[in-house]
DNA sequence: GGGCCGTCGCTTTTT
DNA sequence: GCGACGGCCC
């Protein structure tokens, strides 16, 4: 039924629901129901409009949206949805890639490396090239590529006229034969030599712009130059294209993506249906508040006319603690508070940050108040050493080709083949010309190769084992494949060795089991597709939502979720704006839009929290400023405003006034601009004060603090903000207090 | 060839 | 505070 499908939909969503052939912008506000319009649309261009599902393509950002949209599209239709082809960029280009690897230099059982098999690839290639790698970080090499693939650049286009760009010239060649003689792709790989197949295929292209008809794209803003190239290309010649975005919410520029592509998008297809949704469902109105007056400062915008029906709500809390341990004490202490006031779960809450690294904290409060938590993201389950040692297995029994798994093996447990041996093969394997397979199995058969003694003893028998476990995969059963190699290869011996504590060990075991389970759920699947299908897993494609349990992730990772509660925290300069931004203004925007991305995700109720000092490796850092984005925030949307930004925003009502006063004199820009850029120019005080920030002072009741300001009163006293390291911040009266200077 | 120990650099963000 | 890496000694 028609009605059904848009039942509930307000008017814009409708309308972009139902849009005829031709190519359709969305410019879809948080919150405004983009995924019920793409799910909408698929069910109704299915079951109205009478598309085949095989020439449907959807495009999402996770692999968890795409599992959200399946299950969704197939309640509206009330079937089973086969034949849609809806996935990641990145998925659905491994899939296509596997489908037509004749017309590419890989076979179809390819292998997709991370960022860590990369590396090793980029090691290898740098010593090859004769690159010293101490000197040129090997990470910015591999950047440089990596930019280089997302723009399209082949590494006989590239060219960089810097003594730098000059190294990655020559390493970007033989880090793709390497990747090549692997038989694997890289992640940008997999949209770069899609986007040339299809160029240069006429064939392939032709085919694929008949068959997929209707395209849909969701975040169209994050994607980069090669998935906006697929798009232009796919879309041929029907420009049936459907795409989705928000400027606002552009968050992956650092890996090439260009929020501008929306704007693209309306000069490539200029007859494009453009589609307003402004009404936003998930927030009240003094979130989406707050989320604006962080937004508007950003210039290169489409301002939008974002609203709700959500009236009023809940003002935000802005918190001030000592430390981020304090913080993460505060942020659990609430959550048990509001959840035993207003009956939240725990899966009602998210903890967002800027950098990974702040999670230990929070999980450090979590574990001491037992609360229940999932980490998304930092050190994965496939990033844990015995899992990538035991993948590596599973991948060169698969590939005997993949010289990075089998270099991370070979001598892994520990089997007497030392770095000579390995270099010894390697110049052996290539003297002759060998693939990597040949040069395995001819060992195996008890050929002629260079090593001697208990190395070629220990080598011998390993090949022998890859070649016998390479049969057992074929056998079907990969669960009794892993108890195998976990048996021969002495394993749990080396998960002890490698541990630094009984705890550890059977922490390692049990990921070992883990991985044993999962190979379980791929029963009747080949070794092949397993490896696959976990290549491109995300993190947040784990998140299980029947879980009771409170999520902790990155900013970047909470793009298109959503929580009744959520606190960000660190919110101070050098953290949310990263440091790494402050000298360049496009960087500024995106921390903006991280910063709104964020402020978005609440339905409900949110926590803006900043600490005083924060504790760098093992140094304690600080005084930190609380972050130039909560002076944007109004402050009848706030609860108390806390010391030190009220501090802040007084020094820079003062910094306003002076460069005011100086602009009427003569105007000095520079000056304005860096009292904008810093807004922490100090405060010239009439009267010195016995007190200054920074101080380290001690209190009998409270014991060791830090002045954070203090302000004369009258000629013989003054006002004294303290952060007690125990007792919190405290505002004191000096000729009451009995303050002792410390130092300083 | 293996193990131990000191140094260094590190953190944005991720498919 | 931690992991990667290089140097040194057995």
């Amino acid at each position: 039924m028609m009605t059904e499908l848009l039942a509930g939909l307000n008017p814009q969503q409708q309308e972009a629901v139902t849009t005829g052939d031709g190519p359709v912008l969305v410019l879809a506000g948080p919150g405004s129901g983009k995924t019920r319009v793409l799910t909408h649309r698929v069910a109704y261009l299915i079951r109205e409009v009478g598309v085949y599902p095989g020439s449907v393509m959807a495009v999402t950002f996770t692999n968890k949206a795409a599992n959200e949209m399946r299950s969704r599209v197939e309640s509206l239709l009330e079937s089973r949805l086969t034949g849609v082809q809806l996935g990641t960029f990145h998925a659905i280009c491994a899939r296509l890639l596997r489908r037509e690897s004749q017309h590419t230099p890989y076979t179809a059982d390819f292998l997709i490396y991370d960022r860590d098999d990369q590396l090793a690839v980029i090691k290898q290639a740098m010593a090859e090239a004769e690159v010293n790698s101490s000197k040129m970080r090997p990470g910015r090499v591999l950047g440089a590529i990596s930019a280089a693939k997302n723009e399209l650049i082949t590494p006989e286009k590239f060219s960089a006229p810097t003594y730098f760009g000059e190294v990655v010239k020559r390493v970007y060649p033989r880090y793709q034969e390497i990747l090549v003689a692997n038989n694997a792709l890289d992640f940008d790989d997999l949209l770069m030599q899609m986007v040339f197949l299809l160029q240069n295929n006429d064939e392939v292209r032709e085919r694929y712009q008949r068959y997929y008809e209707y395209l849909l794209v969701d975040e169209f803003q994050d994607t980069n130059m090669a998935q906006y190239q697929l798009v232009l290309l796919l879309s041929k010649p029907q420009n049936n294209v459907f795409a989705v975005g928000d400027e606002d919410q552009g968050i992956y520029a650092f890996r090439g993506a260009d929020y501008r592509n929306v704007m693209h998008f309306r000069r490539d297809f200029p007859d494009a249906k453009v589609i307003l949704l402004e009404q936003n469902y998930r927030s009240t109105q003094v979130v989406l508040d707050v989320a604006r007056a962080v937004i508007s400062k950003n210039t290169q915008r489409t301002p939008k006319a974002l609203f709700t029906e959500r009236g009023g709500g809940v003002r935000v809390t802005l918190y001030e603690a000592y430390d981020e341990r304090e913080e993460g004490t505060f942020i659990v202490e609430r959550i048990e508070d509001l959840r035993r006031e207003h009956g939240y779960d725990y899966k009602d809450f998210a903890v967002m940050y800027r950098t990974n690294a702040q999670s230990r904290a929070i999980e450090d409060a979590c574990v001491a108040m037992n609360l229940p938590y999932r980490l998304v993201g930092g050190v994965g389950f496939y990033k844990r050493r015995e899992i990538k040692d035991l993948l590596a297995y599973l991948r060169l029994i698969n590939n005997a080709n993949d010289t990075v798994s089998f270099t991370r093996i070979v001598n892994v447990p520990k089997r007497g083949i030392g770095k000579k041996s390995i270099a010894d093969f390697r110049k052996w394997v290539a003297k002759n010309n060998f693939t990597q397979e040949l040069a395995l199995s001819v060992i195996a058969e008890g050929g002629e190769f260079p090593l001697s003694g208990k190395a070629a003893r220990s080598m011998t028998e390993f090949t022998k084992n890859i070649f016998a476990w390479r049969k057992q995969a074929d056998d079907g059963d990969l669960t009794l494949l892993l108890d195998d190699i976990v048996a021969r290869t002495g394993f749990n011996l080396y998960l002890h060795d490698i541990s630094d504590s009984e705890n550890q060990t059977i922490e390692r075991s049990e990921n070992v089991r883990e991985l044993r389970g999962l190979l379980k759920e791929y029963e009747g699947e080949t070794l092949g597709e397993f490896l696959a299908e976990i290549a491109l897993v995300a993190d947040v494609d784990e998140i299980d939502d029947n879980d009771d349990k409170v999520t902790l992730l990155t900013l970047h990772s909470a793009k298109g979720l959503e929580f009744p509660v959520v606190f960000i925290s660190g919110v101070e300069d050098g953290l949310l704006p990263h440091i790494r931004s402050f000298d360049d203004s496009e960087g500024m925007a995106e921390e903006r839009r991280l910063m709104y991305v964020g402020v978005t995700r609440a339905m409900d109720e949110l926590y803006l929290s900043y600490t005083f000092r924060r504790a760098m490796y093992n140094a304690t850092g600080g005084p930190n400023e609380p972050s130039r984005f909560l002076e944007d925030i109004p402050a009848h949307l706030t609860k108390d405003i806390p010391p030190m930004l009220a501090q802040k925003q007084n020094q820079r009502a003062f910094a306003d006034e002076i460069s005011w006063e100086t602009d009427w004199d003569a105007p000095r820009l520079g000056q304005r601009m860096r009292d904008d850029a810093h807004a922490a120019t100090p405060k010239p005080e009439p009267k010195p004060t016995l007190f200054k920030s920074n101080q380290r002072v001690y209190h009998g009741i409270f014991g060791e603090g830090i002045v954070i300001e203090s302000k004369r009163v009258d000629d013989d006293d003054e006002e004294v903000v303290v952060s007690f390291a125990e007792g919190g911040i405290k505002r004191l009266m000096a000729s009451f207090a009995k303050l002792t200077i410390l130092d300083g």
